[in-house]
DNA sequence: GAAGAACTGTAATGTACGTTACATTATCTT
DNA sequence: AAGATAATGTAACGTACATTACAGTTCTTC
């Protein structure tokens, strides 16, 4: 069991050290970020960080890559369970929303867009874990739905795609610059509802609540 | 003409720095960047530069404006000039598109993005020059249609906004964060017209091109 | 063409920080 | 509980770089 706690402890500091380095480097970047800053916010020692990732950037990439992880769960696996497809669309764009819009989500993206220059593995894996399986898992869907006849999907992975890109819209890249503030639900509500309204018409999905029940 | 011919060379100086600014902090980023390597790329000396622009910031910043302003200059003149209104669509989304994918928006993007917190007028500015002009502009020409009785677009500037989205779609991703390389010319023309394609259905503009000829 | 201003090159300054080294303390094994 | 192992705190090192100071050079202007 001694064995045992000496690693779980040294778990623990890991992962304060992670979320640690997320939080400062999300605030001011990650050449702006001290190693110092860190440790001072983690506990723990300089020494101990170098000894569990390395360096700078080896911290860093394991950062990324846990939050990756971490943040983009969510959208692995959307909720397919409301009644009628417009109702599991509308579902699936407030999921994607409330993920996209947290504050770590809006940081890490800006992270993999400054960084992915000189981290390409990023990019990558962001796009792996989050936007990939979401675009998989949509595309199903929406191929579900044009197989029972109630929508017309002839490309469901270009389709799912621009589902996404209706429902973020312009909305978030204003949060995300930071050149507006976060939306009221109100607001974000009607956003989703008329991008909705706008994918459907592309589906030709029958705007009524008859058809889809159980399509996919 | 003296003093012409020296402010004109103090201006094709200032010019000089920031290009050589650009192309330095595009390649490794603000922090990365370093003046003495600006300064040897511009010619000059580090003297003028902070003559010119009193310090690292403030050249930072002039670069970005006059970036800004550079690059989506195209944008906020889209041609209307062509026959029906998908020919005109099209022609706006390849525009649209050849700027954003320049590398040197890519990279003005990925600033934006990267340096918005830390330069909360730098998103402001890109706004303003570039996505606020040309939707005003494209949603004026959707309401042209809307009143014509081409097509149905209640709010168009909600649609404009749309517009850009779908036709930007995920492919703008990718490249920006060099997850995947350019598409071919051909690829990037399939994916916009799959994108107008989509944008026709939500605007329920008639397929054919006997509509919206002179439309707006 | 000489006085003066503006521009340039280089060196100096101060600071911040990644990384390493080492002495000290805590933790685990037996 | 003693010895071995690992974690911590601190300090030192080297470097990179923004910014300033200054001496030399070129251009402007009368």
């Amino acid at each position: 069991m001694a064995e045992g706690e000496q690693s779980a402890k040294m778990a623990a500091r890991r992962q304060a050290m992670l979320d640690a380095a997320a939080a400062v480097i999300f605030e001011v970047g990650y050449e702006r970020a001290s190693l110092a800053a860190i440790v001072r916010r983690s506990g723990g020692s300089l020494s101990t960080l170098y000894q569990l990732f390395g360096s700078k950037e080896g911290l860093f990439e394991a950062m990324i890559v846990e939050r990756c992880a971490c943040i983009m769960e969510e959208l692995s696996s959307p909720d397919l369970s409301a009644r009628g497809a417009r109702a599991v669309l509308l579902a699936i764009g407030h999921a994607f929303m409330r993920v996209l819009l947290a504050p770590d989500a809006l940081a890490l993206w800006r992270m993999v867009m400054a960084e992915g220059i000189k981290f390409p593995r990023l990019p990558q894996i962001f796009f792996s874990c989050g936007p990939d399986r979401l675009h998989a898992k949509l595309a199903e869907y929406l191929h579900g739905l044009d197989q029972a006849g109630y929508a017309r999907v002839p490309e469901p992975l270009f389709t799912a795609k621009s589902f996404c890109m209706l429902v973020h819209g312009d909305l978030y890249y204003r949060v995300v610059t930071g050149v507006r503030p976060q939306p009221e639900p109100a607001e974000l509500a009607a956003h989703i509802e008329r991008a909705i309204d706008m994918f459907c018409r592309i589906i030709q999905l029958a705007p009524a609540g008859e058809a889809g029940d159980s399509g996919a």
